[in-house]
DNA sequence: AGCACGCCGACT
DNA sequence: GTCGGCGTGCTC
């Protein structure tokens, strides 16, 4: 047998390229080949070990590339301390999404791929191999047995189902639109089973973690394949078996949240995005990807289908179809018996409230009740009040890190800054003028479920929200009192807007819909027509017919009157309309530079410095709008301004952050801020 | 981001 | 005399 050829030390015509994750390091890092190791098995998308930056630290790099030469001086070169993998755990279609990522997002590219990894795999530990089962992704023995019988499905559940399984084996995108309760669902699972027999894997996305279980039950009851489900409740050992059984094709179908995204497939066929309208989509800090358009571009990488529902699509997406990029897939009637909710506006102009509720809607709500029927009540505020008020002084408690109130917290006896950790006991006495009575302001969920108890002292309120289920296990434990019957009203932020399905629900309320009708943002319009539809939607899923109450001192806003009267769609058409009148996306691009710094001159010198770089690179193609503070200045003790970039040409817009970025990272201002950027930013402010 | 180097004020 | 402040610059 030939010796093994050794690469002598004066060798340097074996050059490996990496990444490395190292935040602001753009570039990709060169370094020698690792003593003694053959090279011909060695491939892009193995892990290495490598010294990095002064002493003797170590840091986990990923192999991009084996060239022929440096443009480093060779002084500087050091070598590789050892390979880790023997084989890649990435083929070269999730290295090209990487570089993609890193390209479109401006984000440093050792850091993406570093995200693509659970952390154990980051941390350099070996890839453990799951224990060697017969892949399911042998097509010979197809394990699809259904367990439980497939649903009839009316005709454009069918015309769905049809539609995307005429196109597996090809890229293309498809938005079903269907109504809360029309069986979308059914027609995932069908397709679903189609591609199993095709021998191939499904990658499921859900918005938030809270969904998985109930669609993970769906599926098992129906699929006897195995389920990977992943999402950031998991132990890092989890995640990490979870990942390789993926990646080594051991499970059929993957369930997660966005980061279930980076997960190599074996051998996909199909990926689903459901509720894609969701902003949870969106990543908020750090890596701040879509993982709605990175599907898109994963799919298309992989030439498979990919599938959005929801029954409030995006107005991207809406412009998607009016141009002819993504396929309309359209389910328009409630599956079964399910009819649509009745929705009625309730004018709360000069009425007398009783903590938030009308009398009208305490009038429907007995009613409900009396019918042995359950009640949502939705209130986007959690805590007992939003203020806490002198009437002598009118001093108010303050956060002292934030420009916000702190919020009363009555349970707790607490006082709490909802932006920033800080927090403080609740006090009854001023502390400006000493008047020995301070007053709540405002209605918060733990409010209103106190009026609800005096008023229904009968009756059982399940709250629902951050704090009430905080617990572990607190949310489950709520959902089955639901669910048994157990609860009369279900009082609840956010967390109640998604998804779950609650049969005996036909009274759905929301307390204030006011207080998201006049936002800055030009987002803010779609977020609260698609969350009123979205909570609608709880109402009356079974064979009853359900009811929505909409509080409201603003009875004649085109949005709620366009909403209730025409629907969603017409609703989206107009505010595409407007869109386009200002130019604003899906018409145009957007990028958001925010910056913060404790020392708010520090950031103001970056802006300028900023400014400065780009008349010099005479970037003139794009708007820069700005900087201007964030609506809440000061955060946590920072204080944040941002900058806005916008184009009407997403391409232009890209070539003006790629000159940009790299340039912007050299600036000695730079690394005196904490910055980021926003491409596609979903949160202007 | 970390980490080291480097040049100016109050201490044993 | 020196310990350490953080401003600056680099990481193959």
């Amino acid at each position: 047998m030939d010796p093994v050829p050794l690469i002598p030390e004066t060798d340097i015509s074996v050059i490996f390229q990496v990444a490395i994750p190292a935040s602001p390091c753009y570039q990709a890092f060169d370094y020698l080949p690792p003593h003694d190791t053959p090279l011909d098995n060695v491939q892009p998308g193995i892990r290495l070990e490598v010294p990095f930056g002064t002493g003797d630290s170590k840091k986990i790099a990923f192999l991009l590339a084996i060239v022929k030469h440096t443009d480093c001086p060779l002084s500087k070169l050091k070598r590789v301390t050892r390979l880790i993998d023997d084989e890649p755990l990435l083929k070269e279609k999730d290295m090209q999404l990487l570089h993609w990522l890193s390209q479109y997002y401006h984000y440093p590219l050792g850091e993406v791929m570093s995200s693509a990894f659970p952390v154990s795999l980051r941390q350099g530990k070996a890839a453990l191999l799951p224990v060697k089962k017969k892949s399911v992704m042998n097509k010979t023995e197809v394990p699809v047995v259904s367990v439980e019988q497939e649903l009839q499905c009316n005709l454009s559940q069918q015309q769905a189902i049809n539609a995307v399984c005429a196109s597996l084996g090809q890229f293309n995108v498809f938005l079903l639109e269907g109504v809360t309760g029309s069986g979308k669902t059914e027609v995932y699972m069908q397709i679903i089973r189609t591609v199993l027999e095709r021998g191939q894997q499904i990658l499921v996305l859900v918005p938030e973690i809270n969904l998985t279980p109930q669609l993970e039950a769906r599926f098992r009851k129906r699929f006897a394949v195995s389920i990977a489900v992943s999402h950031s409740g998991l132990t890092n050992r989890q995640r990490h078996m979870v990942w390789m059984d993926v990646q080594q094709g051991h499970s059929a179908i993957l369930l997660g949240t966005r980061s279930a995204l980076f997960t190599p497939l074996k051998n996909p066929g199909l990926i689903i995005l459901d509720e894609e309208h969701d902003s949870s989509f969106k990543q908020q800090e750090g890596f701040r990807f879509s993982a709605r358009d990175v599907a898109i571009v994963k799919a298309k990488l992989l030439d498979v289908p990919v599938l959005l529902g929801t029954a409030t699509p995006s107005l991207e997406s809406l412009q998607n179809i009016n141009r002819g990029r993504f396929q309309w897939l359209h389910l328009p009637e409630r599956a079964g018996f399910a009819v649509a909710p009745e929705v009625q506006i309730v004018d709360i102009r000069n009425k007398k409230m009783l903590e938030g509720l009308s009398s009208s809607l305490i009038e429907q709500i007995k009613i409900t009740l009396a019918r042995n029927e359950q009640v949502l009540l939705f209130l986007n505020r959690r805590g007992f009040a939003p203020t806490l008020i002198c009437h002598t002084c009118s001093w108010v408690a303050r956060c002292l890190q934030c420009d916000a109130n702190l919020v009363i917290h009555a349970r707790q006896n607490r006082l709490r800054c909802h932006h920033c950790f800080s927090e403080q006991p609740l006090i009854n006495q001023c502390p400006a003028c000493n008047t020995p009575a301070l007053t709540p302001l405002g209605l918060g969920t733990e409010r209103v479920e106190q009026v609800l108890a005096s008023v229904f002292p009968d009756k059982t309120i399940v709250r629902l929200d951050l704090d009430s289920t905080r617990r572990k296990g607190a949310l489950e434990g709520f959902l089955d009192k639901i669910n048994s019957g157990e609860a009369d009203i279900i009082l609840g932020t956010q967390m109640l807007a998604k998804g779950h399905h609650f049969p005996n629900v036909t009274l759905v309320a929301i307390l204030d819909v006011d207080s998201g009708l006049f936002s800055v943002d030009f987002h803010a319009s779609e977020k609260l027509a698609q969350l009123i539809i979205q909570v609608s939607g709880r109402a009356g899923r079974a064979e009853k017919k359900g009811r929505v109450l909409l509080q409201t001192r603003q009875p004649d806003h085109p949005l709620l009157t366009t909403l209730i009267n025409q629907g969603y769609r017409d609703f989206a058409t107009s505010a595409l309309a407007e869109r386009y009148a200002a130019s604003l996306p899906p018409f145009s691009f957007q990028a958001l530079l925010r910056a913060q710094a404790t020392d708010s001159n520090k950031t103001e010198l970056f802006f300028e410095a900023v400014l400065g770089l780009i008349k010099r690179q005479n970037l003139t193609e794009t708007r820069v709008l700005g900087p201007i503070p964030a609506p809440m200045l000061k955060k946590a003790g920072f204080y944040r301004y941002q900058l806005l970039f916008q184009n009407n040409n997403r391409l232009e817009l890209q070539k003006f952050l790629a000159v940009l970025i790299p340039e912007m990272v050299k600036l000695k201002q730079t690394a005196k801020v904490r910055w980021s950027l926003d491409v596609d930013p979903v949160d202007l402010y």
